[in-house]
Order: structure tokens, then sequence, then C-alpha cells
DNA sequence: GTTTATTTTCAATTATTTTTGAAACTATAA
DNA sequence: TTATAGTTTCAAAAATAATTGAAAATAAAC
């Protein structure tokens, strides 16, 4: 395969998978365009390279930077900001793991643990009661798997061990 | 927290969680109502508590059934069908990890063996393909715990083990 | 066979999300 | 200070995704 055609492919895969797990394709195709980028690249770069508008890059490359996935770089007598991405992969994925963790995870949780306190005097709210505490344990086993991940460094073992699963 | 109250808010809340994902609120919801529901539910029943369409509700509960998360039952003597949802709460976990590894990591894995196989002579296709592999091992990895998730069942070990990094 | 109850399909509509682009803003330089 | 280069904001437009509803299909009952 070409080089071109690869890098194109992947843009677009990334872009697609993204999709799927509710992040936006723009923000998804920055994210890899800039992973794959050798150099830092300028907002005119990335709008050039993948056809988008100024606004359109400018609110997604913040967005990227709130993730903790890309850094502002400023280059000596150049006025224009540059981009460039975490490169170390598990970086990337760890912070991932902790940003959807902070954003959805830990609300459900508090939502959960409120649900569970109802009493439970009629069948349904039984049953109810049953499936909120099941819940509660699977999302915080959902949260236990991510601080995995988020503390993988620390933890050389954790990876060891999920090699068994393989 | 009144029962009707409690009911309400767990379907909102798991409709706006299941959004941030990439999965549809109806279909959220609905898997939601049917868990909590002692009772098998016929369409009727669904629309009229959800207040969405015959169409949406026929739709969504098709794709819940493909998901596995659902069942139709039918009762003797009745010509409607009813639906039950999946009760045990890591069955249903694990058949969701089951479904988004089948439908999202393995064709992204499959890409990437694809995309790390160039040719690398320009310090682009150098990095590009560093990237590449190192993707590789971070979907692998992810790979490995939805794996494990899925095989929880037959291992204990596993899920006694990610309980030490809470 | 026909009638009737129920479910599914899908084109059209509606809702939601994303993107655009130009104006407003910021900061550096002259 | 004013001009200039670059960035951000946000209302409007476009694109995408979800939902409706009525017609078609299915299947049980007669």
């Amino acid at each position: 395969m070409e080089f071109t055609e690869a890098k194109d492919k992947f843009i677009q895969t990334w872009g697609t998978l993204a999709t799927q797990w509710g992040i936006n394709r723009s923000m998804a195709q920055l994210h890899a365009l800039l992973l794959i980028s050798p150099e830092p690249m300028t907002t005119e770069d990335v709008m050039e390279q993948l056809q988008i508008s100024r606004g359109n890059a400018s609110m997604n490359l913040r967005d990227l930077m709130d993730w903790g996935l890309i850094y502002k770089q400023l280059k000596a007598g150049e006025r224009k900001e540059f981009y460039v991405a975490e490169k170390d992969i598990w970086k990337v994925a760890r912070q991932v793991a902790k940003e959807r963790r902070r954003r959805e995870i830990t609300p459900v949780v508090e939502v959960l643990n409120d649900l569970k306190a109802i009493d439970a005097t009629t069948p349904e709210a039984q049953e109810f009661k049953r499936v909120m505490e099941g819940l509660s344990s699977v999302v915080g086993f959902a949260d236990n798997t991510l601080n995995a991940v988020i503390r993988a460094e620390e933890n050389w073992l954790m990876s060891q061990f999920l090699k068994v699963f393989r």
C-alpha cells in the first residue's frame, strides 16, 4: 500500500471508530493527523489536510487540549501557534480513560447510589432496587478497570496479568 | 425519592449515558425499561411508557435482540409478543462487551495490521509505522480486556484481581 | 380460502449534532 | 497609538441520525 493511501485510510478509519464511540469525526481525525505527523502543525496545515473550516479546527483543537491529547507549541520568532500530539500512546490511552471516567462514569455512579436508596415496598420497587444494585457492581467494575488502565504505568503487574486472557 | 420518580430518573440517565457512548436513546431507554420491569411487556406497553412510535419501538426492540440483551416471549393463548430483558446483569455486560468487540474492535485490528505493513522509507512513513504499532498494542490491550470480561464467568480470578485496583 | 390482529419496513419528517464563515477578539509589532 | 497576524466565538447552515406513521407483510383464527 502507498503511504498516502495508508495515511488517508488511517484518518478515515479512526474517524469512523470514534463516531461509534460518541466522539465527533473532526476531533478524531485531527487527533489522528497530529499523531502521525512528525512535525508540529499549524491551524492552517490541519485545515488544508482535512479540508475543514477554521472554526471547526479551532474548536476541536481546543477540545483535544482539554482532553490532554495534544499540546500547543510556540516556535521562536513565529507568531503562529503549533500543535503536537502526545506521542506516548499509552499515555494517550490513560488520558482517554481518565477523562471518560471523570465525565461519564463518576456521574452515573452517583445517580445509581441515589437510586438504590429508595425503599422497596412493591414488587416493582424490589425489582428496581435489585437492578440498581447489579448495575452498581458492573459500573464499579468498569470504573476499576479504567482505573487499572489509568494506573497501568505504576502497575506493571496489571498489564502482565491481562496478557493471560489473550 | 418516590419510586415513579426514581424509575424516570433511571431511564433518563441510562439514555443519556448511552448517547455519549454512541448508542441511541430509544434503544437504551427500552433496555432500561425492560430491565426494571418484573413482567414481560408488549410493544404497546413500551410505546405508551416511553411515548415513542410503533416503528421506533419495533426497530429498537429488534436491535436489542440482535445484541442479545432482550428476548421475545410468547404467552399461551396470547397472539401478541412479549419482551423480557436478560436479568443477569453480568451476562448483559458480557454480551455488550462481546458485541462491541465483534463490531468495532475486530475490524480496526485488521485495518491496523494492514497499515503497519507499509514499508517505511521517508521519516513520515517511519513515524506512521511507529504510531500504527503503538496503536496495535493499545487496541490489543482493549481487546484482551474485553475478552477478560467476556470470559469473566470462567475466570473468577479476573474479577478478584481487578478489585486490587479499587 | 378470507378476515383480523400484530409486526415490520421504509420514505418522509423531525431532531440533533456538526460545521461553516465572518465578525469579534487578542496579542504582537511597528 | 494604529496596523496587522492570528485565534476564538457563535448564529446560521449543512449534514447526520433518529423517529414517525401509514402501507406492506406476516401469521394466527375463522
